[in-house]
DNA sequence: TTGCACTTCAGACGCTTTGTCTATATCATG
DNA sequence: CATGATATAGACAAAGCGTCTGAAGTGCAA
């Protein structure tokens, strides 16, 4: 089930903000809106990125529809936990902590974010208590 | 001097960590832990990498001493906030607070990890009210 | 049906990166 | 200066990436 995640590169990752923003879109939609006015060579360089999206499992294409209409496969969300688990992974041996001391460091965090962060760990702090009070559950 | 980043590869990395394990190095040094008995050619391939690497600044090399000895120019953390902030600027527009968001939200934090986080913000909270009451004593 | 425009698909090109290696110049010391 | 180690410059193959060309397929209108 845990597909091992793939890389995505720039020009795919443009293709993916595209359908994230828009939705799902044909080959034409996506190739006007990434050039500006394609050409027939861009519109099939569109078409090999999705190929090659698709391949990655990041883009689902409805070969029902004509033309046919892609969609991502995958949400934004879910491209930065990968990134930031590939860099846990090459930089702090895959433990994630380190990465949350940076940023929580490093980021000029106004006093609403750090609000808002806290907020975050209050509801993470609830969720935990009703998984216990909530009669046992597994494990 | 904002330096502009640079990016840096695996086996560059594979260098910095061992800078950053056991401290300034010989190129032969570096080689025999990298490759665990080291060739000629390999060893000719570490100095090529870390003529990269300082290229890049990620290097410092001693000329004074003989054989030239080097050394990492950067921390591991400032490696970590670079990724962490082309991340950023790939798929959150440049912000960090999804990042952070996503890290708490994803990472299985325990009860432990969730109170140095609080204590971390508590220190942020400090420092904030010590900067506008003092005449800052830095260290 | 035939013709046409559009789409899909397979493949290849050209450039760059990356890790590796070869060859030559340079150095420290006996 | 002779020798063995090091430094430096350059070349290489393989792979990744964005792009493009050419041919096959599909729907539609005359």
């Amino acid at each position: 089930m845990p597909r091992i995640p793939q890389d995505v590169t720039d020009a795919e990752l443009a293709l993916l903000q595209l359908l994230w923003d828009h939705g799902p879109s044909s080959v034409r939609r996506l190739a006007e809106r990434m050039y500006d006015k394609s050409s027939a060579s861009q519109h099939a360089t569109v078409q090999k990125l999705l190929e090659r999206l698709e391949a990655k499992g990041c883009v689902e294409r409805d070969r029902g529809s004509w033309p046919h209409t892609f969609a991502a496969a995958i949400e934004r969300g879910e491209l930065i936990d990968r990134k930031l688990q590939q860099t846990a992974d090459k930089l702090c041996d895959g433990s994630i902590q380190p990465l949350l001391t940076h940023l929580v460091k490093g980021a000029r965090l106004s006093a609403d974010q750090r609000q808002s962060l806290r907020d975050l760990l209050d509801d993470l702090e609830q969720e935990k208590s009703d998984k216990e009070g909530r009669r046992g559950g597994k494990k």
